[in-house]
This record gives C-alpha cells, sequence and structure tokens, in this order.
DNA sequence: CCGAACACGTGAAAC
DNA sequence: TGTTTCACGTGTTCG
C-alpha cells in the first residue's frame, strides 16, 4: 500500500535499537523512555497486585480486573454494614436487658424511648465543647467538655467510642464541680480508610455528650 | 545514522491528518485506532469508577489510585474479619445468658452463680490486677490491669463504676498490645448500693474485669 | 481475516 | 527549570 508509504515507522527496528545502543545512542530516544517504561511497569504492578487481592476474576483483561475489584469492594462494604448492622442489633439487645434487670419495678422500656425521653428532659444549659483532630491515617484525638447531668453518662461515652469502633489508646476523665474533661488518643480498629472524617465523629459525639 | 533512517514517523503529522481526514482519509490511521479508542476509554471509566468507591485518595496518579484501592480491600476484609470475631464470640456469650434464662423450670439462677459459672469457663491467661485504696473517708484510688478480650470491655468497667456509685474525679486508661492500664481517683456518692469497703470492691471489680 | 487486548515510544502538559 | 503523568496512535499477538 502506497498509502501507508509515510508512516515508515518501524517498531522492532526501534526496540533493537534501542536495546543495543541504549546509552550510548539517544537519537530516537525520548529524554522521559524510561521514565515512562518505569511508570507503565509501576501500574502494571500495581493492576497485578490487585488482581492478586480479588478472589473472583472473570477475565484477565486490564478493564474487568478492575470491574472484578470494583465489585469485590462493594460485596466488602455491603459485607461491613450487615455485619455492623447485627453487631449493634446485638448491642442494643444487652443493653436493653440489662436496663431491665436493673429496673427494681419491673417495668419494660425501650432503650430508644428512655433516650428519647432523655433528650427532652435534659435541656443543655451549657453548649458542650468537642474536638476531634486526625492525628494520622488510623489515629484520632478527642477532646470533649461537658456538663455531667446524671450518673452513667460516662458510660454512655464509653460506649459510643465502642460503637464507632475505636480503640482507646490513652484516656483521660478528669471530672470537677460537675464539668467533665474527657480526652483521648485513640486508634481506628477497622482500619485508617474506613475513617469516617472528623466533622463526622464530632458531630455525633457532641449529640452523644448532649443527652448526658 | 542510517539504522534508524527508517524511523520516519511523526505524530504530529498523524494527528493532524486524523482530525482533518478524520472519516474521508484513512492514509495514517490504523485500523484498530476507534477499538482502542474505546478500549482506553473504558479503562479510563473503570478507574474513575473505582476512585469513585474508594474514600481515601492519596494522590490522583492512576498507580496510586490502585495503591489506595488495594489499601481500601486489605482494610476491608480486617474489617471484615474483626467484626466476624466479634459476632461470634458475642454470639456464644448470648448463647450462654440465653441458655440459662430459658431454663424451662423457671429457675431464678442468681447472678453469682452465673459469675461463678463463667469463672470456672473463662480461665483468663493473665489474671486481672485490682488494687483499691481507701484515700480518705468518702475517696478511692482504684488501679487496675487486665487483658481486653472484645470490644465494649471499658464500657461494663465504667458501668460498674456508675452502678457502685462512684463519681469519677480523675480517670487514666492506657492501652497496649492488648492489655489495659486503668487508674482512677473517685469520690463515693452517699446513694451507692455498696459500701466503700475497699476488700469488697475490690473483689466485685475483679469479677468485673475478669469477664471482659 | 478481523476484533480484542496489549506494550510501546512519543509530545504535551501539569506540578 | 525538569521531572512526572497522561493520552495518543501504532504494530503485534491471540482467539
Amino acid at each position: 500500500m502506497e498509502q501507508l508509504e509515510p508512516f515508515t515507522y518501524n517498531h522492532e527496528d526501534n526496540i533493537k535499537n534501542l536495546n543495543t545502543y541504549q546509552d550510548h545512542d539517544r537519537k530516537f530516544k525520548s529524554k522521559n523512555l524510561e521514565a515512562e517504561r518505569r511508570r507503565r511497569k509501576k501500574l502494571s504492578d500495581r493492576q497485578l497486585e490487585l488482581r492478586s487481592l480479588v478472589p473472583v476474576i472473570t477475565k484477565m483483561n486490564k478493564a474487568t480486573i478492575i470491574t472484578d475489584a470494583i465489585a469485590y469492594i462493594e460485596d466488602l462494604t455491603k459485607c461491613v454494614d450487615h455485619l455492623t448492622d447485627q453487631l449493634l442489633q446485638m448491642d442494643k439487645e444487652t443493653d436493653c436487658v440489662l436496663g431491665e434487670n436493673m429496673k427494681p419495678d419491673g417495668e419494660t422500656t425501650t432503650s430508644t424511648a428512655a433516650i428519647e425521653k432523655d433528650i427532652i428532659n435534659n435541656w443543655g444549659i451549657t453548649k458542650p465543647e468537642v474536638h476531634v483532630i486526625k492525628v494520622d491515617g488510623g489515629r484520632l484525638w478527642i477532646k470533649m467538655v461537658f456538663e455531667k447531668k446524671k450518673r452513667g453518662g460516662l458510660t454512655k461515652v464509653i460506649e459510643a467510642m465502642a460503637v464507632l469502633g475505636f480503640d482507646l489508646i490513652d484516656t483521660s476523665v478528669t471530672t470537677s464541680k460537675g464539668a467533665v474533661l474527657f480526652t483521648t488518643f485513640l486508634e481506628v480498629i477497622c482500619g485508617g480508610t474506613m475513617l469516617p472524617d472528623a466533622a463526622r465523629i464530632k458531630e455525633f459525639l457532641f449529640e452523644v455528650v448532649r443527652n448526658i
């Protein structure tokens, strides 16, 4: 085909020349040829690693590997959600059982109703103070100052920490004249990437300490 | 160098011709040009989708996106493992409790019996350590070292403090490699169900930390 | 023979 | 500045 005449690029020759005169003759070599090769290799390695992590691979294509990885991540997140739901439900049940057992009059009030009642009754006078600082990937530093209005309030705070999946490394609680200073350095159990943003944690904890 | 003579490929010319005569003149067009474009777009889209699924992206690089996805998958699997462990443990516990509660003869097994049973069942590897020191009339200093076997254990401790009618003045909790050091300086509230007898408090707390 | 998948070197552009 | 990342069109291989 004379149409293809101007296009006389020969890849094999080019490769051969590159390999032969790799360091001596740079006439046909871009400056970033080796860098590009490194980049390609790195990307390829990552994709290989990703493939090795995903259990079910429908096809060996690069695109399908990513698709399978996406499906796997979705499955995993769904699994995590389901498990946490189950765990929370179970936590709530055991709490309910304990609460009922401790009640002397034997009245069966659900914990949600009790919480609602608490919300109505305890209208905070002083606004609680909550600080959440992300130290690194999976570590947080939290400081809270709030007013202790009833006994067992600290239990709720520690409970909230457990619900959030926090592993308290170093915690200090100081009480003085009805005010509580709670500071903690903690690690997120489920891993750094699962970490919700500090603002959300702060909001959640604010609601927690608001109701105690 | 005549060796490199055949390399007359001109990318710009090729692009220009492609843009100008995209559908009319296919002189410089490979047969699989459009297919390759489709493939690239598909792959790019998948990577975009993957990126949108991973919450923490350190860099926007294609390689780092995959790296982050790998880290995310590892975190997720770790989280799933952890949650299933917890769930299994909790299932076992509730089974134990329910089994006792479900006694058909209606016999009211006291909690002490349950505790005794637990003592028999759970033979801890490391014996927990509990110290209770009476500072003055209504003030105590407590130090406990125990092994954390499950999440929410700290909640039980704080709960026990509330049950005992203790008002925690200054508390410190330090965790390291599954071991927990809990120290507190507290005040006994008048309405407490238990008298501040150090030995009895120590026994009670020992049972509490033994079961967590 | 053809479509799909891939690695390659390259120029442009971003940081 | 220059190093790095990206999209591009290409030739080749495989089913």
